[in-house]
DNA sequence: ACATGTGAACTGCTTCACAGCG
DNA sequence: CGCTGTGAAGCAGTTCACATGT
């Protein structure tokens, strides 16, 4: 397939919550003008995100909501369920353990892992805290597709290694760090910091 | 000010980080391309990146890495501090209340909202979380910089319009929603589900 | 008539490459 | 000589505008 950019990914997860929104309140066609205005950027954006995966609409008409959000859900990857390991027991991951939009959109946290001894053995949403010395060995057992990082800055890449080492695909990383994978890992950051310093930056340079 | 991109205060911001590594391991100049490979990034992105706020290195020599810092530090407006506060008392709100790597920064958590009568009049690290039917009041004499939304997309829209006609200038969104603020209010979206199908979609298109 | 799908034009970010200066 | 600072070139993402299909 074509390079598709990051941007028209995100656009794209846009897209299919705003179908879903539609096809809750049960409307059944949508134009690429409704859709742009929902997400704030325009119908001819709409269009050509979409017509890197093919043509869904009909022209004069619009798009059927419920076969696009299929469509898209497809693209996405979202027809089957990802397993999620959390990695890191403290503030942060206990909240993403307990959050159970995850699990509807088919990502579901089959464990928690931590390295301290007072986490280790304790319960979190249900999940029994593993030693994450284990990491390597029960990831080879259980496939994860995904690990969410929730752990210092400080480690953070040693255990980032481990994990790509275990066979490890795609990373989400709250560690304020710069973490290096190989070409073939996945990665994205959500870093607070970072987004409170855009704002920060943003407060002191507008007048 | 010539319009600075976002790509751009994002890097200055792990520039930034970078920098402070340094200053407390004792090196006390660096180069460009010792910045652009601890970033993923090229030399010359750096170079242009600080080009747009000034001439801060050494020709020959390259930066003085306590100089530089200090002038990013200025440029993103980090030699204040911020007034934040956090509207949500779940899971997420906790947790940031609790996270003591915001103040370090420059961001002072100085109130936890909430709307469920569950929660209001509880302890949120050392909180008393607030009602957030007081959200205007108070923010009209405590004069908050920051809003942390870690609240339900349904309402989210609603709560915002509350705190930008209350005054508030720049708000982090954990919602998973796509909200509106006119143009002098500065708004950045941290979506996790969104970014987990961005993952979704790297495993699925990824051979 | 209306809204899609898409080459072409445009905008803006990134990379190049080298002049400038310590 | 080495590394910065920066115009120019290159490239990627967005917007335009219209031919196309219903």
């Amino acid at each position: 397939m074509r390079h598709i950019a990051e941007s028209t990914i995100r656009r794209l997860s846009l897209y299919l919550r705003f179908l879903e929104e539609f096809e809750q309140g049960g409307i059944s066609t949508v134009s690429s003008e409704e859709l742009a205005q929902r997400g704030g950027t325009t119908s001819a954006q709409v269009r050509k995100d979409l017509s890197f995966f093919g043509s869904f609409g009909k022209r004069g008409l619009g798009y059927d909501v419920h076969e696009l959000a299929e469509r898209l859900r497809q693209i996405m990857g979202l027809g089957r369920e990802w397993k999620v390991i959390i990695i890191g027991a403290g503030k942060i991951g206990t909240a993403l353990a307990a959050y159970r939009g995850f699990r509807e959109r088919g990502f579901s946290v089959i464990a928690v892992y931590d390295s301290s001894p007072d986490k280790i053995g304790g319960k979190v949403d249900g999940f029994t805290v593993r030693d994450i010395r284990n990491l390597s060995r029960d990831a080879q057992r259980e496939k994860p597709d995904i690990a969410v990082l929730t752990i210092p800055a400080e480690g953070a890449q040693e255990v980032v290694d481990r994990l790509v080492a275990s066979g490890i695909r795609a990373v989400l990383s709250f560690a304020p760090a710069q973490l290096q994978v190989p070409p073939t890992v996945a990665l994205k950051n959500m870093n607070m910091a970072m987004e409170l310093e855009s704002l920060s930056f943003a407060l002191t340079n507008q007048d």
